[in-house]
DNA sequence: TCACCCTATATTGTATACACTTTGTATTCA
DNA sequence: TGAATACAAAGTGTATACAATATAGGGTGA
């Protein structure tokens, strides 16, 4: 019934891991051993193994006699997401659709139940993670160790991307987001059918889908107004 | 002058990765972490911090309460291996030939330079061992820090089953090795040309050689003998 | 004889004190 | 005033003692 040191110590790494996703903390944030340490119950020693568990996993990352910071998130590395996404993700659900077992459908539609609820009422940090779920267990279908690793780094700085770039008031987010759990619905139904290629294809789209999202907000469409008209000061 | 620390740290990554590497430890078996600090001269806390950074990375796992064993590598995770190397490898090595700078191509070529060293002189664990650099370098080329997890954990088990089913006493296998050694130079010539397209095909065709290699250990040509006489055992 | 349990031992996991490195601040000298 | 250096404080890394957990061996009872 009492709470065991190996609980803390997950409930320490779940901790971690939502707040990295949420960008509760940020990338770069510096994490305090002893605060944490107070916080979780736990001493320094077990505490430092979870840091290496979850730098192991990349969310966090390790600077030699400075500590651990939360992964690092640079337009150098936005490219190579970019780069690898796709061919990633088309790969795990193909892998998905001919490996998922019953349970693991179900847990994947219980997941998108969650995430269309998350959609109705939910924050955006809610709505990510909820997503960020539904795609971990189409890692987990894919059963593949060798992808698995690379999948998983994607889905971690997918959502962190997400939570920087979505700016829930637009007023086509709403729309784009009705778009992706419909793409989803379709996930589930190529994984329940076994169709492999139709759930590569969706993957493709989904991931279109996501990355014009993530464009519109880096190249947004140029603004109206003439030039000299825009940054008029009045003097203070 | 004194090693430090750090250094012991770095001696005893080293060692396990290349006992890893080269099967001196095998699939599933498990470290004394006493033994390997006397050895190293570390404490158990240092030491078990490599421990957990090399399981991030793919060469150990964590049995809770159980200690730490040298990654499992069953019939189960060779189809996956399967799977995922010509899509990976193919992928990095495209990338390479967009990204590389002069000093990666110099690295590479100096590489290649030891395989050959090993081709000529070598045992097959230094063989596998110099083969498995370069391949690193190429990785380290593609400059994608999403694929290069996935990359690492292939070249791991690559190496690996390599050492497993090489037979090198097998007429042709010597061939075969230079055949891959022509592909390497291949390689280097593609990625100092910028060239993507040919150095992911190049990487196709390399994974076609040692897929043939390992596929004629698996399934070995059948034998001439007839029923009966093949497996008859003298009494001892 | 076999199954079960209990104890002894080995091994893993945790807490804490201590050492070292880094970093910020104040002081000194040019 | 500015730069360099010495000092102080904070935080990271290591060693070691202790606690908890697994494993093996032996004994007991049916």
């Amino acid at each position: 019934m009492a709470e065991t040191t190996q609980d803390r110590k997950e409930r320490l790494a779940a901790h971690l891991r939502r707040a990295v996703l949420t960008l509760e903390l940020g990338p770069g944030a510096d994490l305090d051993e002893v605060a944490l340490c107070a916080r979780f119950g736990l001493s320094r020693t077990p505490l430092r193994a979870v840091f290496r568990d979850l730098a192991g996993a990349g969310y966090l990352s390790h600077r030699a006699n400075r500590g651990v910071r939360v992964a690092g998130l640079s337009h150098r590395t936005l490219r190579a997401f970019f780069q690898a996404a796709p061919m990633v993700y088309s790969a795990v659900l193909q892998l998905a659709a001919q490996n998922a077992t019953g349970a693991q459908i179900e847990a994947l539609k219980a997941a998108q139940d969650r995430f269309k609820a998350a959609l109705r009422g939910g924050t955006v940090a809610e709505r990510s993670l909820a997503n960020n779920r539904f795609h971990e267990i189409t890692g987990e279908m894919a059963g593949n160790a060798y992808l698995l690793p690379s999948f998983q780094r994607l889905l971690i700085d997918h959502a962190r991307i997400g939570m920087t770039f979505y700016s829930p008031q637009k007023a086509e987010d709403g729309a784009k987001l009705a778009q992706a759990s419909a793409q989803h619905d379709a996930i589930i139904a190529a994984i329940g059918a076994g169709d492999a290629a139709a759930a590569g294809q969706l993957a493709l789209d989904h991931w279109q889908l996501s990355r014009s999202e993530i464009e519109s907000f880096v190249m947004p469409d140029g603004l109206d107004a003439p030039l000299g008209v825009v940054s008029e000061k009045r003097p203070a």
